[in-house]
DNA sequence: TACATGTGTCAAGTAATGATTTACAGATCT
DNA sequence: AGATCTGTAAATCATTACTTGACACATGTA
């Protein structure tokens, strides 16, 4: 839990995904249906890859949203962890009353 | 892809861990620190797991906010999908250029 | 030179979401 | 009657996920 934080998605498609393809990322963009700023962001790691992104994302790239999603989500989770890191001390955990 | 939608996590609360803990709705809402109605709409399914959420009711479980998460995630994809459908169509899927 | 294209970035605006508090009516238990 | 729990609804607030429009700068190319 105390690792860093879990790479963001974007860093995939902008080291491997974009060069690999050789696209400028007006062109992206445009095949992904998303504003060019967009996906600026999301490169640029300040954008999250929502559900709906992860979608098209996995379309685009071919191998299904999940994989993108997954990602996004264990730095949800990660970001979530630290910013609760005190208020989860005051949560009990339950015991089964039987 | 045309399955039915996802379980709910607020349903596994509500016919699983509540009963099971023999505790009011109000008390469970109490201990995980958020309001009474917050976690009605959680239970009725109105209200979706956010990652903040899944680490409270990870805790509150003792098994860890990724199970909560991933539920809500297959949630969330499926309906992006469903949401997506046609928008879909209209995204290429692209070739490696070499 | 001039023009097109791509890039980085900022700002304004929109729509939805996650959550809170307050409130009220009905059920149940003591 | 009083206390607690429950189901709902409304008002509010902050944040998020986008969009479009705009501007400056670079680079390639006719």
């Amino acid at each position: 839990m105390s690792t860093r934080k879990p790479t963001h998605p974007g860093a995939i498609l902008r080291e491997d995904v974009i060069p690999e393809l050789g696209i400028s990322i007006s062109a992206a963009a445009e095949a992904l249906r998303i504003s060019r700023q967009m996906l600026h962001k999301i490169l640029n790691e300040t954008a999250p890859i929502t559900p709906e992104m992860a979608v098209r994302i996995g379309k685009f790239c071919g191998n299904g949203p999940e994989i993108w999603l997954r990602m996004q989500q264990a730095r949800d989770l990660w970001e979530a962890q630290q910013k609760l890191a005190d208020e989860i001390k005051k949560i009990p955990t339950a015991k089964a009353a039987a």
